[in-house]
DNA sequence: TTGTAAATGTAACAATAATCACATAATTAA
DNA sequence: TTAATTATGTGATTATTGTTACATTTACAA
């Protein structure tokens, strides 16, 4: 099991930038801009969905709250990528909860409106298949990784995918901003054995760590660990 | 988090029980009857999709292998059951492999055949997204409970699950008849931890084993341990 | 700016589950 | 049927990670 990064991103930016330029100013004429402050719930765990999003700046996370406010975090979105669809497509409430990051601008399509969009664009429909279809591999490898590594290469794996998530698209620098509540909750151990650790990786110099932020430093001996046969 | 194990089922029965009988019809006769011998490959991970499965009789488990071949199943599917669309349909290798567990009758529909019923049925790619998007659900469920719940209570809950996986559809009797190992790469724990859980659970009353076989004995006590707040 | 609350760091300790080593039982194939 | 292989059970030991308790730092709001 070599683990390509690709397999872990939900690619959620690919539906919309893969509709045809017409389509896609017909997409977002249909939008209303929305602004979450920091720490605002955008929908929440058993809640009726109303529409679908699309982050235009900011990042937010999907979670699940799990007992004694442990929550489980499955990917982080950012600029371009589009969700909040699977609730509404399925008609069932929200599974998890998304809660912005950082401030963000959203654009919200209601749910009538992305019906009609739906029919509008068949093309649509093909890629929301198709996304869905990833998104289901993703989530098998990301149960197979919570499973089985161990912390340490959990840890360097999900590093490697947050370098991604926090790259800034001019600089093509990364840095990682996340709480250590955060990123405990997304490669799912505790506070405390997550500080343990990401000392070990300073120590190790695979990253460098001011205040909250985290920068790798080594990628190429992080990606070794992440894929290390323990 | 109280967990409905509907929550945890693919249902992957509807989709083919949701189509008009004309439909159905259609959809079947494009079908080749395949037979699988208990233990062999229906498909594999890192292969070229070819097309999607119908179980008629038996049962298989989807899994990914890990590392030192400590696998990660994540779902049995029974008589009724569509799958092998994801990868098909995101046009990527297969991400998880399937195994049969018994001795099973799998309906074939080949890739061009597929897509010809998509565009035949209209109402076959708008079950499909609405499948998906529930399978989306039930995976960042299954996510939260490996990586929070302890292991006694992942035991007690997949017993529920597979109580209905496992459920004879004249008798409505169940008998779970899986391997150790097969159970321990469910649950996602070591075969030998399995076993002595097992024993306590037996010693509990809560099942009843003979040889590989497990029986549940108090079905309201094991929702009681899957749902205890730890 | 400054006080207050929230987030983070740290060390000792505890608990859970994995691993190892081997006995026993159950299948399977000759 | 019987030998061989595979699956399962069991106890001792170890490793990993979680928990607790508290110090320290940082962020935020008045």
């Amino acid at each position: 099991m070599t683990l390509n990064i690709n397999k872990l991103h939900f690619e959620s930016d690919k539906i919309l930038s893969a509709l045809s330029k017409i389509d896609k100013q017909e997409f977002l004429n249909s939008a209303k801009k929305l602004i979450f402050k920091k720490g605002k719930l955008v929908f929440y765990e058993r809640g009726i969905p109303t529409g679908v999003f699309l982050i235009k700046r900011g990042r937010a996370k999907i979670y699940k709250t799990g007992l004694y406010g442990k929550d489980q975090i499955f990917y982080i979105y950012k600029r371009g990528d589009l969700f909040g669809y699977h609730a509404l497509l399925c008609n069932e409430p929200y599974e998890d909860s998304c809660e912005a990051l950082e401030d963000c601008e959203i654009l919200f399509i209601n749910k009538y409106e992305f019906n009609v969009l739906l029919q509008k664009i068949p093309h649509l429909k093909l890629l929301l298949i198709q996304n869905m279809s990833h998104e289901f591999g993703v989530l098998v490898n990301t149960i197979t990784i919570l499973a089985q590594k161990p912390l340490r290469e959990r840890l360097a794996l999900y590093l490697l995918l947050l370098n991604e998530r926090y790259m800034d698209e001019n600089t093509q620098e990364a840095a990682i901003d996340l709480s250590r509540e955060d990123l405990a909750n997304i490669i799912g151990t505790a506070r405390e054995s997550l500080g343990r650790l990401l000392k070990d990786f300073k120590e190790e110099e695979l990253i460098h760590i001011e205040k909250r932020i985290i920068i790798i430093k080594n990628l190429k001996k992080l990606e070794r660990i992440a894929n290390s046969k323990h």
